[in-house]
DNA sequence: GTGGTCTAGACCACG
DNA sequence: GTGGTCTAGACCACG
C-alpha cells in the first residue's frame, strides 16, 4: 500500500480497514487480521497498525479482544451507518469544493461524468 | 476564516488564494493584498501567508514584483487551466474514493445530488 | 453478564461473586457453583473462573475443596467484614473523586441524591 | 505523581488534567505545559503525556496549535459540562455499586459521610 | 520551540 | 499468541 505522504499514516490505515469492512472484504462480525500481520502486509510498524485500530475501536466499527484477537461488529446497522458516513463525507468534500469554485449543480455532475471516463480510460 | 487544524495553514491559504482567483474574486491581471493586510484579514501570521503565496508565484498563478507589489498573472490562459485542475483534482478526489467504495457513476451521481440539497437545506 | 473490556474479567468476577456472597444470594457456609457452570452461566472461560475463585479463595471468602467442591466460608464475620471492605472501598473512591474536584461533604451528599434519583428514572 | 499500576498511565493522566481544568488550576483559555515540561513533572515519557492530551483535545476540552502550544478551551460551558461529567460518572460509579450491594439511598449517604469523616482523621 | 508522527523494541496481562 | 502499554529516540512541519 502506497501512502499520501501529506497525511499520517495512521489515518490513512482507518480509511483503508474502514473500506475493506464496508465493502465486505472484513466481513460483519468476523475476526480482523492481527495488528502484526497487518503491520506486515501494510509495510508499517505494528503501533501504527494498533493506532488506527484503536480508532476503528473507539467508532464502534471493530470489537478488540485481548485474547481472541479483533473482529468487526456484530451490528450490521453499525456497519450501514459507516458506509452512509464515508460516503457522505466524500461527497460533500467534493460538493463544498466545487460549490467553492461557483459551480451549478449540473456543472458539477458533468465534471464527475467526465473525469469517471477519464479515469477509466487512464486504467485500460 | 476557519482552518482544518489537521492540514497547515499555508496549504489552506493557496487553495483559498485560488479560489479567489478563478472565481474572479481576484480579477485577471490585478493587484492582491499584500501579505500584512492579508493576514491581518485572515487572522494569520504574514509569514504564512508569504509562504503560500510563493507557492502562487511558483505556479505562474501570480507575479511578485518588488517594487509594485503582487499581481494575478496577466495571462488568462494560465488562470482557466487552473480553473480545470482544481475542479478536476476535487472530482477526482471524490471519484477514487466512491470507487474504492464499490460505487457505480450512477450510485455516485446520485449520492451528489442527495448530498447537494441536503447542504443547501443545512444552510437555510 | 456485560463486562467492561478495559479491566480484567477475572477482577469483574471477583466483584461480582462477593457481591453474590455478601447479599446472601450465595448463603454463608453454602455450595456455590462450580467453576464449569459459572463459566456457562458467565460466558467465560472456566480459567478465567478459576482464577477469580482462586483470588476468593486466597482471601478467605470461599474454601475449596477437592471432594466436595467450593463454598461460602462458615464464618459470617468473614462475611460482614467483606461487606464493609466493599463498601468502603466504593465509598472512599468516590469520596477521594469528589475531594480532588474540591467538592464538600455537602456537595457530594447532594450529587449523590441527585443522582441516584436520575438513574433510577433512567432504569423506569 | 503517582501512578495506579493497574490503569493505564495515559488513562491516569488524562483525569489528573482534567482535574487540574475543572479547578481552575488550569484556566480557561490559557496555556497548559508542553508534553515535554509535563512529561518531567509527571515522571513519564513525552509520548505517554501526548496520547492523554491527545484525548483531551478529542473532547474539546483543549486546542492544539502546532506553533504556539495546548492551551485550555475557550469554551467556559464546556469546562463546565466536563466537571459535571466528572462528577456524575464517580457519581454513579459509587451509586452502582452501594445499590449492587443492596444499600438504600439513606444507608449510601450515611456510609459517605462515616468515610468522608474517616479519611479526614486519617490525614490528621 | 512546539506538537505530531513513526519506529523499534520491550514487557505485560490475559486466557 | 493476542492486544495494550510504555519508553527511547528520531524526525518533521510549522510559523
Amino acid at each position: 500500500m502506497d501512502f499520501d505522504a501529506s497525511r499520517p499514516i495512521w489515518r490513512q490505515l482507518v480509511e483503508e480497514c474502514a473500506r475493506r469492512i464496508v465493502t465486505g472484504q472484513w466481513p460483519v462480525g468476523e475476526r480482523v487480521p492481527g495488528v502484526r500481520d497487518l503491520g506486515v502486509e501494510l509495510g508499517v510498524n505494528p503501533n501504527t497498525v494498533q493506532r488506527a485500530m484503536s480508532e476503528l475501536d473507539r467508532q464502534g466499527v471493530t470489537v478488540a479482544d485481548r485474547t481472541k484477537g479483533r473482529h468487526v461488529t456484530h451490528d450490521a446497522d453499525r456497519v450501514d451507518t459507516l458506509r452512509q458516513e464515508l460516503a457522505a463525507t466524500q461527497a460533500d468534500e467534493f460538493i463544498r469544493g466545487a460549490r467553492g469554485l461557483g459551480m451549478s449543480l449540473d456543472r458539477a455532475q458533468s465534471l464527475i461524468d467526465t473525469r469517471w471516463n477519464a479515469l477509466e480510460q487512464e486504467e485500460s
